[in-house]
RNA sequence: GGCGGCGUAGCCAAGCGGCCCAAGGCGAUGGUUUGCAAAACCAUUAUUCGUGGGUUCGAAUCCCACCGCCGCCUCCA
């Protein structure tokens, strides 16, 4: 089934193909590593993430590149000032690679705990400072770039489609006027390839003297080296768009020659309780923080991906809340499944079933082949839940079979962690003593055990049958 | 000023010209089941899609106007 993505560049929903038969090259924008990431640069992350395992799912080979900014973007409006990195480096005291690298493990932690699947490789731009001279130096060459005074601007004039993936003219750009005019710059728009700064930390030998790379030229020299000069698809957020991809076209573009990104993908930006997240209003929840909190880490990628990526998510604590009760409506599922599974007599598949399963999986495809319409896709997911649970004596092959199309389907949501809850040894022991009392009919020393259990931080369930079940409660 | 998005049940959210008296999730209510629960299942929870016009045999879906909300326009995912 064909894949239809929203392209910013064409404005348009287009058929996915790639370069390549089968075979995805992707290049996300990730985190510049100043500050701990919060949840709207994760809602960016999770949609490449679900992207790519989408991808993976259809049977894409994908190469997923996604870089780690530890230098270089500037703190004001004029492309002076100082460094976001040094900033932080200068009021911790520390060097800016140490802050670097302690908000990359951050990052990095905390994408594990979202299951995002690791790109196959997170290239630094501290480590490709060569290739984006490389590139600049082909700038300077082919006259889309020129020196002064150590600093190298690009000239926008020079690249006839500036404006293409933003719809920002260069007549509306001065209209704007925000910008602060260099005098160094022939035009107001024309943004720093290397800058040069002795205040600023961060310094590298350069052929224009001693400086730092401009902060758009990173994604460009090190999209090129990992996936190639052209490549299928870019995702980043909705802020990116300008000036940031705008200005990477610009660059790769001139430099190669060549097409540069056939797909953007942007995702909207995540709003909480309805307004805008930033530092004053002290809604910058982060991943740790929301566990802190109490919220379960799949309840939180749950909750970021369950909605369409070009729409503005409103992330509330109750939309946590209702996300963890869904996703335990899939576990619980699953739980059933692989009892059934183990306990079930064996048997044949009955067809009924077997279309069940199938028309299921054709349906989520076709969902998320529409422009990621996960809603639908999640509808298709709760409605197999359904009919699989009115589903009464089921063999263990049916079993089996319905388990693995779940796990088809989170092989894309990734919501479904592996049970990595061992049940405390004393707890079992605690769930035989009211097994006990049951069979004693003695009610109130089972749901005194019960209550017990609860407090412990687990819940037991009876299985109709005799049996029970053991699950991880709120605080365990 | 320029570019763009949104307004569907208590909440989240799909649908984008007929299959819609509108999917799915959360919540709520009643029922089945259960020692009691939990889970599960069944039923109910929008004859209506911000408001007013229009186009059409037919509109939540297209057009116009109005109201309200939001984002971007060189810090930001």
């Amino acid at each position: 089934m064909d894949l239809k993505l929203y392209n910013t560049l064409t404005r348009k929903t287009e058929i996915f193909e790639p370069l390549q038969k089968g075979r995805v090259g992707m290049y996300s924008c990730g985190p510049t590593v100043y500050s701990h990431p919060h949840i709207g640069n994760f809602r960016s992350f999770l949609v490449a993430d679900l992207l790519k395992r989408f991808f993976e799912f259809k049977g894409f080979k994908v190469t997923h590149i996604m870089n780690i900014t530890d230098v270089g973007h500037l703190v004001d409006d004029a492309d002076e000032g100082a460094d976001k990195l040094e900033e932080t480096a200068r009021k911790q005291k520390k060097d800016p690679l140490e802050i670097a690298k302690f908000y990359t493990d951050s990052f990095l932690q905390a994408s594990k705990l979202l299951n995002i699947k690791p790109p196959d490789k997170y290239p630094k731009a501290t480590e490709h400072i060569k290739e984006m001279i490389d590139m600049v130096k082909i700038l300077i060459d082919k006259g889309y770039a020129y020196v002064v005074e150590n600093n190298v601007y690009y000239d926008v004039t020079k690249f006839a489609n500036y404006g293409q993936l933003s719809g920002n003219t260069l007549n509306d750009l001065n209209a704007g006027a925000r910008i602060e005019i260099n005098q160094e710059k022939k035009n107001p728009q024309d943004f720093a390839l290397w800058k040069h700064d002795p205040k600023h930390l961060q310094q590298w030998d350069s052929p224009w003297g001693k400086g730092f790379p401009g902060w758009h030229i990173e994604c460009s020299a090190m999209s090129s080296k990992y996936l190639g000069a052209e490549f299928d698809i870019h995702t980043g957020g909705e802020d990116n768009i300008f000036p940031h991809h705008e200005c990477e076209i610009a660059q790769s573009e001139a430099a190669s020659g060549k097409k540069f990104v056939h797909y953007w993908l942007h995702t909207r930006f995540l709003l909480f309780d309805g307004e805008k997240m930033s530092k004053s209003k002290g809604n910058l929840y982060t991943i740790p923080e929301l566990i802190e909190k109490g919220f379960r880490k799949n309840a939180i990628r749950y909750a970021l991906i369950s909605s369409h990526y070009r729409q503005n998510y409103n992330f509330t604590f109750d939309g946590l809340k209702a996300a963890a009760q869904a996703i335990d409506k899939i576990q619980q599922c699953v739980l059933r499944l692989t009892d059934l599974g183990k306990t079930g007599k064996q048997g044949e598949i009955r067809e009924q079933l077997q279309d069940l399963a199938a028309n299921c999986l054709t349906e989520f495809d076709a969902a998320l082949s529409d422009d990621l319409n996960i809603s639908k896709a999640l509808a298709v997911c709760f409605d197999f839940i359904r009919q699989v649970n009115k589903t009464d004596d089921m063999n263990s092959t049916e079993a089996a079979a319905l388990l693995d199309t779940i796990n088809k389907i989170d092989s894309v949501l990734g919501v479904l962690e592996a049970d990595d809850n061992e049940v405390p040894a004393n707890i079992i022991e605690l769930a035989e003593k009211r097994k006990a009392a049951k069979l004693n009919k003695d009610w109130k020393a089972a749901d005194a055990v019960r209550a017990e259990i609860l407090a412990q931080g687990w819940i037991v369930e009876d299985i109709p049958g005799g049996g029970y079940r053991i699950k991880r409660g709120e605080n365990a």
